[in-house]
DNA sequence: CGATGTGAAAAAATTCACAGCA
DNA sequence: TGCTGTGAATTTTTTCACATCG
């Protein structure tokens, strides 16, 4: 770790990893809320409880950002959401443009957690003539013929795919095409990118289908429905939960 | 906690690591859409193109289920669609309910992967009795005094929470007193559960952020504000997870 | 004291690479 | 011959435990 460039107390130079990437913005809400009821400080252990991870894990997280506690106190609320917000780029304004406003596509652009941190929705827009024009949560549909119009003129360079499956990868080529270089796809589909560009998808069906999982394994510690020597619950809780509270984990990441 | 481990030392076979079984799904789908086209059979690299993974991490996923290739072969397309779907508890009818029929509840009761992936919505409850009736994908929406009868009478062990984060612990608790054990969260807040009880989360800003978080990287290799260097991140991805595509899902109309 | 920050150990996940079977 | 199945090696992530410093 650390590409010790000297400067500083080092820690944090190279990268971050993936799994940590993934956990700060966990912290940051967690942050948000206590810096909302003007906390001023937090342990990384009443922080943990709060992200829903343990302690040791977030202070091994934290490290690779730097040494931004105090010993014997713990961390500075305001600083610490200063410093995850600058790592994770949200400090500047993100134009962010969600293509397909479906029911879906409608929930995202109504979801006011994106306004609330960084990102901004530059535009929506829809293949469907009949919704051009019309507003959805303010904001004017506009037609995907002017796509790389409205990519190009706001500088967008994260985009967000709600179209059904079958035209997610002809909206994500022309997305591509047109600059995102940061693609959040909904549609069921795997999306083929060049390099350079970020994937990242979310998908209610696996989750579900992951759940379910667990879920048999509960009901069924003995009673084994099909045969297969290789069958046999066991092991494993079911939770499978860090020390504390939940947090599964998403991404998927 | 640390407490409540024993139950079986392992029986050889069911110990399939989380990150296994994450990926379940996903060869799932790729399964599903060879079986749709009347492929027979099918090569580890094969499927594993078409999952988005590299053929020796699903040979080993595949391991941990059992033998089901054929050497100098592949995978036979329909067994394996059934062994999957046989270990991940999808033979059987899961009933779900969906809390919160705002934007996204209505999103997640017309995603059609509901019902073609053995769960079925068992009920849609919301807490606006101007709801109550309406119906939203063609399931008429109750209302939340009746929760505990719907859960109950319908045997319903999967929830899914919609709700605005405010109400989501309130919602999980009485979901939780009902009977259900797994429950899908799309409120960006982290809820405390019982032990037994599964909680998976899906928070649309946490999946931009980590976006935002790239995007950054790939841009920003110049200069950046504030002091410290942000890492270089030299080589190293460009589709973040997996090697390559991604399978989403979840789709509006 | 008390909580951070972090080497070191442990565990989990991924990748390698090849023996072995159809 | 071709591709699976898998032990072994490697890499990543998590957890431990304690020196350290405010």
């Amino acid at each position: 770790m650390a590409t010790g460039r000297t400067h500083r107390p080092a820690t944090r130079s190279r990268g971050i990893p993936e799994a940590t990437v993934a956990r700060l913005p966990l912290y940051l809400r967690a942050l948000t809320a206590l810096s909302e009821r003007s906390v001023p400080t937090v342990s990384s252990e009443e922080l943990a409880a709060a992200a829903g991870v343990n302690s040791a894990k977030l202070r091994k997280d934290f490290s690779y950002l730097g040494s931004y506690g105090t010993r014997g106190v713990g961390y500075d609320v305001e600083y610490l959401v200063y410093q995850i917000s600058r790592e994770l780029g949200l400090t500047q304004d993100w134009p962010v443009v969600i293509v397909g406003i479906g029911n879906l596509g409608a929930a995202l652009a109504n979801y006011g957690g994106f306004a609330s941190r960084g990102f901004r929705i530059a535009a929506l827009i829809d293949a469907d003539p009949a919704m051009a024009g019309k507003p959805v949560a303010g904001i004017p549909v506009q037609h995907t013929d002017d796509l790389e119009k409205i990519i190009k003129g706001n500088g967008v360079s994260i985009g967000v795919i709600a179209t059904p499956a079958g035209a997610a990868q002809q909206v994500c080529d022309r997305l591509v095409g047109a600059g995102v270089t940061s693609i959040l796809n909904f549609a069921p589909t795997v999306l083929s990118v060049p390099d350079g560009v970020d994937v990242r998808k979310v998908d209610l069906s696996i989750e579900l289908q992951i759940l379910a999982f667990h879920e048999q394994r509960k009901a069924g510690e003995e009673a084994l429905p099909d045969g297969l020597p290789a069958s046999a619950a066991a092991a494993r809780e079911s939770t499978d939960k860090g020390p504390d509270g939940d947090v599964p984990a998403v991404m998927p990441a």
